[in-house]
DNA sequence: TCTGGGGTCCTAGGACCC
DNA sequence: TCTGGGGTCCTAGGACCC
């Protein structure tokens, strides 16, 4: 089957600067959460040798001295981008897996010139949505990404690159070290190497047995796959999610437990509100705590996690529960960076069965109140409505000092043009 | 001063069953 | 010296992805 990957390029980078031409040209990074460190970077910032993941205070003096700019994570203004591309993508086949934010899979029809096709996808998405984009074509999944990342790292490949007949595979093979391959990450890469496997094509001539022993079925999967047998399959529909998390670092450290508990209501109220969107409730819950681990300061960290008879859907029950659970394990003496929430088995909700030991009436209450307030926040912004106990002033939310406007998704942030 | 957040899959080993 | 065979379920930990 033709596969092609098609990737966005410097994807947060771009998404910022269809809204902000005077971001073209000049070196721009987009921080993580709490503009702690470097998450994409435009092609000028990577020149800068500004890698990924570097901290913020490592490279201000770098970008600012090369007249470049930092921006805060905008993840609205991303999603939404997101799903423009996606829905430009869909248009060219019926078979499209979207694999993450800005990157999907699609099958191609049998077509005479790949190579055009891919051009033709490259100027749509280009002329439709802003973001550039680059495409990979070859038999699998794991060829196709290999083939997207060569058309990225070679500037005359013009961000597409097709490989279809097995000397081509093999010659761009030879020469893709075995640490770019798809699923291959920093373990597996240098245990491959220490047995001098050091490219891809080595990689694939390896026997089987082999790979099964050192790398799993994962490994044997990815292997099949470098030979041009498709074996891991498209996914056109997203699964639901068998756990959800949210966490978050904290702008300032949490030093009180008045304090952990506003964020902890936040973020157990955000992963409710999470899982009822996937229509599921959860059998299990888990908090975490810890402190700041690049500090000197004393540290702690700890988690503690409760099954539920039958699993829970409101947003009251699941506060109740992280609140009293997070209470366990807090001690006092400590400067907090961080906690956080799983809800996990996951459940479809209309699987939801009374227990013999619960108050049916009140949870079926709790839970309409939970979907009320969804719709309200669906209709008039998120956290329009939210429940006291997160705080007003929440003090310990994340920094993000470079935000750009909502441009696409808050009518009050509207581009202006002059 | 300052280092993100959110997921998946697989395996080994222990506990338990008959 | 010698201690069955076959199975399931759960969890922790390790690998990976963006």
């Amino acid at each position: 089957m033709i596969t092609a990957l098609v990737d966005c390029n410097n994807f947060y980078v771009s998404c910022e600067r269809v809204f902000d031409r005077r971001l073209e040209n000049i070196p721009v990074v987009v921080l993580s959460n709490n503009d702690g460190c470097a998450i994409a970077r435009s092609a000028e910032a990577k020149s800068l040798g500004i890698e990924l993941g570097t901290p913020f205070h490592k490279c201000r003096d770098l970008v600012l001295t090369n007249n470049g700019k930092f921006l805060s994570s905008n993840y609205t203004l991303y999603g939404d981008m997101s799903s423009r591309v996606m829905n430009v993508l869909s248009m060219f086949s019926p078979d499209m897996e979207v694999y993450s934010i800005d990157e999907a899979f699609l099958y191609l029809p049998e077509i005479e010139s790949p190579y055009e096709l891919a051009e033709k996808i490259r100027a749509t998405v280009r002329q439709w949505t802003g973001i550039p984009v680059s495409v990979g074509i070859s038999t699998t999944k794991v060829l196709a990404k290999t083939a997207n990342r060569t058309a990225k790292k070679n500037p005359a490949s013009n961000g597409a690159f097709v490989m279809l007949d097995d000397e081509k595979i093999k010659s761009v093979l030879s020469s893709f070290s075995v640490s770019d391959i798809w699923g291959v990450g920093d373990a597996y890469s240098r245990k491959l190497i220490s047995y001098g496997i050091m490219n891809a094509l080595d990689l694939s001539l390896m026997d089987d047995k082999w790979i099964k022993k050192e790398m799993t079925i994962v490994g044997l999967r990815i292997v099949h796959e470098l030979r041009g047998i498709s074996c891991i399959p498209l996914e056109t529909v997203a699964a639901d999610k068998k756990n959800i998390c949210s966490s978050r670092s904290f702008g300032v450290p949490v030093t009180t437990l008045k304090e952990m508990k506003e964020a902890m209501s936040a973020y157990a109220a955000n992963a409710a509100e999470k899982m009822r969107r996937q229509k599921s409730a959860a059998s299990a819950i888990s908090v975490y705590l810890s402190t700041n681990p690049f500090n000197d300061s004393p540290q702690y960290g700890n988690s503690a996690s409760a099954k539920f008879m039958t699993p829970v859907f409101s947003t009251q029950q699941i506060v109740k529960e992280s609140l009293s659970l997070i209470e366990s394990i807090f001690r006092s003496g400590f400067s907090y960076k961080k906690c956080g929430i799983f809800l996990c088995g996951l459940v479809p909700d209309d699987s939801l069965q009374g227990g013999l030991f619960c108050d049916y009436a009140r949870d079926e209450k709790e839970n309409k109140v939970s979907m009320v307030m969804d719709s309200i926040n669906k209709k008039y912004g998120k956290s329009s409505l939210f429940i006291a106990c997160e705080g007003i002033d929440k003090e310990w939310s994340m920094r993000r000092n470079f935000k750009s406007p909502s441009y696409t998704t808050n009518w009050n942030e509207l581009l202006k043009i002059k």
